[in-house]
DNA sequence: CGGTAAACGAGACGGTACGTCAAGTCTTGAT
DNA sequence: ATCAAGACTTGACGTACCGTCTCGTTTACCG
């Protein structure tokens, strides 16, 4: 974990809105966030985590973090707007990778997309990842705040990555120079993570192979 | 999202199921579907679909649903097993096309299926259709049984119609004939879906038409 | 102290009062008293009377009555309106002495007061009868409603049991018959109750002695 | 309420109090009385009259007394011992007459004591009074420290002042010289004391008159 | 007269209880 | 027997204060 900032991350106030907050009569209180207690707040990101996994989301409660964070309700009140930002900061804080990712490159863009889908298909049928990262995307569906959380701290960083990966990919030739990164990042993607996340069809290494070949074959020059 | 009822399925409808059920011994009550009312049916679904729209799945209460449609509340838990369940019956009710879903065919399919990205674009920017896909989305998440009735009820004779005019343009030799028709169409709409779903870009007719450019490019014969 | 519910009284039981309330539009629910769990009544009025004893007035909970009555929080508050309400009513079940009091009468209305205030002064010694009968005098202090409730529903009966007993004296011979009887039971008592409640003095037998001579003075024909 | 705290006394002036205690081992802080912000404690006293009044006692709470008083909440729990105490001394800086009270001496006691008994029927009318009186009195019912404090403070002065008036009646035969004046002075006001308080009667001037009557009649020679 | 320990304002903390809301179950007439 | 109505137990909500505990920041005494 990088060194933290005065805001710590999640901070729902300083949301999308433009914060000037020069407060012109607003009664809210305003907690001093120097003054936070650091471990209050690893007790209670911890607790969230292992909740979420013993419960799942839906059945997780406030109470029940801060009971088992040994921490007053207040103090999550406080810093956090709602049960969502607890639990994706407790998200945030395990998956923050702290430095740059690198994916593999073996110079052919086939094997290693091939390579990098069967590992995703292996991730998603691992239960300890299944609860928690359902339960995010649910709230996620809801909460646009929450969605651009979680694209700008955890999406974006691993889509740099991949990204980076079709940049060589097209370097080499194995892909045309004018395509979409974006664009070809989703539709690589996206069936992939709709077949999980919303049930939609199995998900097997040889769908993930032929989701690669097909897409590559748009990509093509 | 939770486990289950007696009934054992969402369907309220299929009586018919495995109901042979003749009850050896078991204590809980077997309500008589033959009795049932269907006044208080329409009520209760008509209740929910409003109420969704006006609050949102997640501020969406029984207590309401049985205020609003004027019935006790017993008669709704008599006949669903969730909240869920009423509103997913309720969507059902309401997206029943009756017979089967014919899509424009001019034969030419880039033309054809840019319309159709282009009109599921204008369909997802309609605040009324927002909320209630939004909530039935975030439910199948987090809800295996709710997946499987979504798919086979509602997203099977869409998707069928669809296919049908790939199949089309298979025999016209604008797509190519050992095209997995299911990974085609997941290739087209899972990209423009999560976009929306999970926010995680802007939607609009450009997007729509580059995602049909490319994947036709990979479905070339 | 709390606003106040349609009944306007304590005593949930008088439900003939004068409730023309027709309801002219208030938003408030009206609970159903016919519907009322008399069970969950009495074990709500034993658990307060029983917890007063225990930890005082102002130590008793709402959740601790609740919780020792098994009942539901929502049933206290749906029924009373206050903390206060509640342990007055279970005082009064508890006082209620059905029918008509009848004090002594010897004849002598000296040995016959002298006799009831050591009476007195030994129940006040009782710790028994401190704990509750403190807290509910302190309540009384504050609110009105509560005040008028208790005048008539506890203190009025034995009042009148005295001033019966004043009467047989005036008939006597031994009490100036123009004398207010309410004026001499305050003469009496008032002292008596205030070094009592307000620990304003020592209570013994010789100043209940004392106080009933210097009393039957001023009343004397 | 509380038992107590290590100051023992709610009178946080008497600094000289046993303070030998050269403290042996004892974790406990031990305030300097001597660096103790005068201007603190006046804030805190005049914000305790002043909440006291608008809110009443029971809703007044430390919190908001600091608040209004610009001050730290340590500030009043290192001074005071509770909320009850706080006011109390609030209410004492008030009532502080500085000297001695000298009563009225027409040379007939009657005349007086109706002069004072209807000015003390006169106060008891006065909101200002009623609000801040009613929350002493309920608080000295159940807090027998604060009730010797009252006693001691409060009350004693001017009892004494009334007691001499007694006095100067017996030197001049109005009223019995054996007569125990304690007595006398609770026959006189406890009975107008408890109606208001108690709320067990109405009080007006006649009915302060006839008490004196009544009561003078009992302490005739 | 400058250093230092206290008292101070502020307010975060672990808690308890509040009064409300809704969940799902149970009971009572009415149809 | 199902229904509308709604009282019931349960449990979580989000808020208000409690009394304790740091934080810097005055302040006043003492060396």
């Amino acid at each position: 974990m990088t060194i933290d900032n005065t805001n710590g991350g999640t901070d729902s106030r300083s949301g999308a809105d433009t914060d000037a907050d020069t407060d012109g009569g607003r009664a809210a209180a305003k907690p001093n966030p120097s003054r936070r207690s650091e471990q209050s707040r690893r007790a209670i990101l911890t607790a969230a985590r292992e909740l979420v996994s013993e419960l799942g989301f839906a059945k997780l409660t406030i109470e029940a973090i801060a009971a088992r964070a040994g921490v007053g309700k207040q103090t999550i009140y406080r810093w956090w707007g709602s049960k969502g930002e607890v639990v994706f900061e407790a998200f945030l804080a395990l998956s923050d990778p702290g430095e740059g990712i690198v994916l593999p490159d073996t110079g052919d863009v086939e094997t290693d997309l091939k390579y990098l889908m069967r590992e995703t298909v292996a991730e998603f049928a691992d239960p300890a990842f299944e609860a928690p990262v359902r339960a995010l995307n649910a709230e996620i569906i809801n909460d646009p705040k929450l969605a651009r959380l979680y694209h700008e701290k955890m999406a974006a960083p691993v889509d740099e990555a991949k990204k980076e990966r079709l940049r060589s990919a097209q370097r080499a030739g194995q892909i045309a120079a004018d395509v979409d990164l974006d664009l070809a990042l989703e539709l690589l993607y996206a069936p992939l993570y709709q077949r999980w996340l919303l049930r939609s069809g199995p998900l097997t290494e040889e769908y993930a192979d032929s989701l690669v070949a097909l897409t590559l074959k748009a990509l093509r020059p």
